[in-house]
RNA sequence: GCCGACGUAGCUCAGUGGUAGAGCAACUGAUUCGUAAUCAGUAGGUCCCCGGUUCAAGCCCGGGCGUCGGCUCCA
């Protein structure tokens, strides 16, 4: 007999050798077992049919849990396998892994998959999960997968084998559904009717372990869902993203254009440019508050600072070189980003430590070279700005400033309606520095987290090879998440550019410095808020806060007044005084997303007075300007420290 | 950079070898209207660029540029 403990805390006793599914259909009840997808013994991850050896903790995973979801989609990534080796034989299988919200599958062959492909593949793999085959893991010795796999001319799975076993695998397990075998390592469900239903999203190039000078590889991206209702949510809510997709809602609502003579460099629009600009005035006022300082430094250095910076040698295909008319050579480059340039600012002047700590903040241009292939929209582009700021401190001060920093990102990202994660990254193998100075610089981070009781994640071997650091991960009103925020530990570069400042024991000592931001980048923040609002922004983001619309031509000279009244007082507010009918006039202010249309006819300008109506639609009704004025200020006025 | 798809009017898109189209936007005129689209008319195009095939190319072929999806998830 074995004991097997429930995660309620109950113990039952059953046969030695029982599967865990009869477990579970005997000993608990025949619907979990029904539902069951995989199981985990003693912490680890299992089949449904693996016999129950010992006295084991015991905890089911059914359709419900999210983890048997992603079993699941393995399971179709095996299916799908199996579909592509019926319809195209000779293709090789290599890897194929669940991802976030699905899976793909790796394979070798000569051409690339076409939709029509795809569709017979869909249907073929939806065929193969009709037939409930179960999948039946196998155990078996390095030598007979290697002899397995070769007969079947799986070069690739050969490979992989190889380099298992040269990890110190003796024994290998086999997952096979029908007649179809995959090296795997599991768990799988119990059967192929278990995973619902497959759907395919797309095919694309691949690398061999992701390295270009690899064998190219066909990869067939899809999804997976239990039931076909959860597969049209998950269509529904990817058609929901697509329609706010910023470069869609970028040029819907004439924010930024881009141009093929600048590929990755955006052109900002009147409303963009509104957009961009309040954004930084909002961040200027922020960091001011905050303690920092606001500096401009040159964006074209000569080589001379990368090289003490090492971005020489590390970067430079990433940095825009530029010619020196003088030399001749490309002894110049427009700066990737501030950090060295903060640096030479720093050692300019010498330093007490009644100075510290200096926090200098800058919002200036940088460029970077980045992959033609990798441009995407305004999130990843070539020209950008950050709201980079580099603080200067003493290393006793770390854990305050990392603390004045939360409070202030706290702040800012509660402005605009996000909510975030935290992750602390510690030492990577590969870094600089005594072990002593790494648990300093962990223990100061770690110190300012839990005195702000900030629950976050600990992230081993993910930290900067300078430094640990900590990363704010904002989702949006859709749920993705998007890593924003960061303030990072750097030892090197005071170093590197000597550093000092003069202690109370008139001697010199190393700042150390912090690296941080909040948007990230404004070209990348703006795309996640013009998503996150689906382009219909709150009235202090919003590029034009009112625009005005008279029942008929004769208001137009009381609505100029109003309008004019507005933006005397900094409100964005315009007329609209096209020949149009004024419902047109109102769809198109709706169509524009503007916060307040604001209806002007004869009632109104003899009552000195509008009606507002909001975004969306609703009417405020007839109102004294005073009272939208009063309005106004409440919802359209930037949030100021 | 590599693999694949795509590039037609300001925007969204139709047009697969035989005289470049629609809707919206723009412009002109009429309409002056009370909360999501008044009516009529006009104008707008090196069909991304360069080269080739053909009697004939937006369409077929080659090269380039750009955009998009991937190229990190590891049996």
């Amino acid at each position: 007999m074995v004991v097997v403990t429930l995660p309620n805390g109950d113990k039952k006793e059953a046969p030695k050798g029982i599967s865990v599914h009869s477990f579970v259909k005997d000993f608990i009840g025949a619907g979990l077992a029904k539902a069951a997808v995989f199981a985990k013994v003693n912490g680890q991850d299992v089949d449904l049919a693996r016999p129950l050896e010992q006295d084991a903790s015991l905890q089911i995973f059914t359709s419900k849990n999210p983890e048997a979801q992603e079993v699941a989609r393995h399971d179709a990534a095996h299916v799908v396998a199996d579909a592509v080796q019926r319809l195209f034989p000779g293709t090789q299988v290599t890897i194929g892994p669940s991802i976030e919200e699905g899976f793909y599958y790796d394979f070798f062959r000569d051409r690339p998959f076409t939709p029509e492909d795809l569709e017979k593949i869909e249907k073929l793999a939806n065929e193969i999960v009709a037939q409930d085959l179960p999948f039946v893991r196998e155990e078996v010795s390095p030598a007979a997968a290697i002899a397995l796999f070769e007969a079947k001319g799986e070069k690739f799975k050969v490979e992989i084998i190889n380099d298992i076993v040269a990890k110190g695998a003796t024994t290998l397990t086999l997952y096979k559904h029908g007649d179809w075998v995959d090296f795997c390592l599991g768990p799988h469900g119990p059967s192929t009717s278990k995973i619902g239903v497959i759907k395919l999203l797309s095919s694309s190039g691949a690398y061999w372990r992701g390295d270009h000078r690899n064998a190219a590889l066909q990869r067939i991206y899809g999804t997976a869902f239990f039931d076909k209702k959860a597969l049209e949510a998950w269509v529904k809510q990817r058609e929901e993203a697509a329609k706010r997709d910023h470069r869609k809602l970028g040029k819907e609502l004439d924010l930024f254009h881009f141009h093929p003579f600048a590929p990755g460099s955006a052109f900002w629009a009147p409303k963009g440019t509104t957009l961009y600009t309040v954004l930084q005035d909002y961040m200027r006022a922020h960091t001011r508050a905050g303690g920092y300082v606001e500096i401009k430094t040159p964006l074209l250095f000569n080589k001379g600072l990368w090289e003490q910076s090492g971005h020489w040698g590390k970067y430079k295909e990433n940095m825009f070189l530029v010619q020196d008319s003088e030399s001749a050579e490309l002894d110049f480059s427009l700066k990737p980003m501030n950090c060295p340039s903060h640096h030479l600012f720093y050692g300019m002047k010498k330093h007490s430590y009644r100075d510290l700590p200096l926090r200098f903040h800058t919002q200036d241009v940088l460029h970077r070279n980045e992959a033609a292939g990798a441009l995407s929209g305004l999130t990843r582009v070539r020209q950008f700005a950050q709201d980079d700021a580099h603080i200067y401190c003493r290393e006793d001060q770390i854990s305050s400033e990392v603390e004045r920093f939360v409070a202030l990102l706290n702040r800012v990202y509660k402005d605009f309606g996000l909510s975030y994660a935290v992750k602390l990254s510690t030492r990577p193998p590969q870094r600089i520095g005594t072990d002593e100075l790494w648990d300093r610089a962990e223990g100061a981070l770690k110190t300012a987290l839990e005195a702000l009781k900030l629950p976050y994640e600990l992230v081993p071997g993910d930290g900067a090879f300078y430094g640990p650091k900590i990363d704010f991960a904002v989702s949006d009103s859709i749920g993705r998440n998007w890593q924003l925020g960061t303030i990072q530990l750097d030892y090197v570069a005071p170093e590197r550019f000597d550093l000092t400042y003069i202690g109370e024991d008139n001697k010199e000592h190393r700042p150390v410095v912090l690296h941080r931001a909040i948007f990230g980048s404004f070209e990348r923040f703006i795309a996640i808020l013009i998503e996150h609002f689906a382009g219909a922004f709150p009235a202090w983001l919003a590029p034009v806060q009112c625009v005005v619309v008279t029942v008929a031509d004769r208001q137009a000279e009381y609505a100029k007044q109003v309008r004019d009244r507005l933006v005397g007082l900094g409100f964005r507010a315009e007329v609209d005084e096209r020949g149009l009918s004024m419902q047109k006039k109102i769809a198109e202010a709706q169509v524009q997303k503007v916060p307040f249309t604001l209806v002007i006819g004869d009632r109104e300008v003899e009552q000195g007075a509008v009606a507002p109506r909001r975004y969306g639609g609703e009417d405020l009704k007839t109102m004294p300007v005073d009272q939208l004025v009063a309005l106004l200020e409440k919802e359209a006025r930037t949030p100021m420290p």
